[in-house]
DNA sequence: GGGATCGTGTTGACATCGTCAACATTGTGG
DNA sequence: CCACAATGTTGACGATGTCAACACGATCCC
């Protein structure tokens, strides 16, 4: 039957349809980009690709085996995001308040794609390794440019993930806040953002602090 | 038929079962509590409740209604223990950290209904009045501390509804990673959140900024 | 070249879920 | 005492995730 306009003379298409597990990622990414997690249903994304309802149970195990390459491919973006600002931006200070920047704008940009990375939809627990292996990378990438501005004595001589953590915590609740229509206006998290990264660098505390309690080892 | 051991001298038992609307709310915050936010379903509370399935129709309007019911309560329990925390902790600095122990350590012991607090299971669109409203409690009880903080020169004179937000990031941030276990160990939280505590004062910057750069005003 | 075999997609069916409409029951006010 | 509203029940419906059985298609092995 007419099996739409496809099928034709593309040289990857291993059997039946044309790569399925590429459509079924990309089209569950436009559906929960739509309409939401909550609405992403298994039997629409399969009639929008026309392909059957129960298709994808040969390349996913389940529902949630698809929103955990869903959530993959999110953390993989992410990480290309932040390295690309931190390579572009020079690798320095102002590189890494970019990165910070590009974090927050993926995750506004995409509030549900970031929610599914996020949102506790996916186990934790080492069910989905190569999830844990993509987050794992977009936190090294962080990690990574830590290294570097402790090198230049940039920033503090910490446990590099412990602060990484710590920063990591920042941008992620700042993303939240603004995912979750907590601020004022959608640039309210541009601003607040710009905020957080001044805060970050030299703390709450009344500016009053001399140069004493200096802990370089 | 045997309405089971209730219905007896309760003075506010306003018509069939008592208080169902209460009794709604606690038990699903238990099976949320217990099997996660997928894992509600109406039905089988409402026979937790030796109770129909259909009967909550006659208390909230909706799922989500109950979600947003759990939600607002899950504010209102929030505030009181960050307000415990500062009161109790002699409102100083000292007590701001407490603060700070105590959100994390609310989320960390709720995971599941902190989740339906923040995980975008409600609408934030004034859908709830109620439910944003108890929310704005909660960050409220964040600002006035920072406030007391700031007559005391504690803290910096910056806007206090934005150091607020950025403190509530903070804190928010470290809470999510504790509760996506993409933390060492289930106390790893804690130690993150001490050295959190210690960067929100001091920053991440290398420790040689002078005093200078002060701006009261 | 022709079956065996595995990868891939389809159909049918089922249990479960949220929700609505209609009905039953219970407490309250006139 | 009786209408009435508040509260709870039953039946049913559409939608959904998922399994079992089957069908098609390519590839491999002799």
């Amino acid at each position: 039957m007419p099996r739409s306009t496809r099928a034709a003379r593309k040289p990857d298409r291993p059997y039946h349809h044309g790569n399925l597990r590429r459509g079924l990622l990309d089209e569950a990414l436009a559906t929960i980009r739509a309409e939401g997690v909550e609405g992403l249903t298994l039997r629409e994304i399969g009639a929008r690709l026309g392909v059957s309802r129960t298709a994808l149970y040969r390349h996913f195990a389940d529902k949630r085996a698809l929103l955990a390459g869903v959530a993959t491919e999110g953390f993989r973006t992410l990480r290309q995001q932040l390295v690309a600002a931190w390579e572009e931006g020079g690798r320095g200070r102002a590189a890494f308040e970019s990165m910070g920047a590009a974090y927050v704008r993926f995750a506004v940009a995409n509030p549900s794609h970031y929610r599914v990375m996020f949102g506790g939809f996916v186990n934790p627990k080492a069910c989905e390794p190569e999830l844990t292996a993509e987050a794992a990378g977009a936190f090294q990438a962080l990690v990574d440019a830590l290294a570097a501005l402790q090198r230049d004595a940039i920033v503090r001589g910490d446990d590099t993930v412990k602060m990484a953590r710590f920063v990591w915590a920042v941008v992620h609740g700042v993303a939240m806040l603004g995912i979750d229509g907590q601020l004022p206006e959608p640039c309210g998290v541009e601003e607040l953002m710009r905020y957080a990264l001044e805060r970050l660098r030299t703390g709450i505390d009344a500016a009053e602090r001399a140069s004493g309690r200096r802990r370089r080892h």
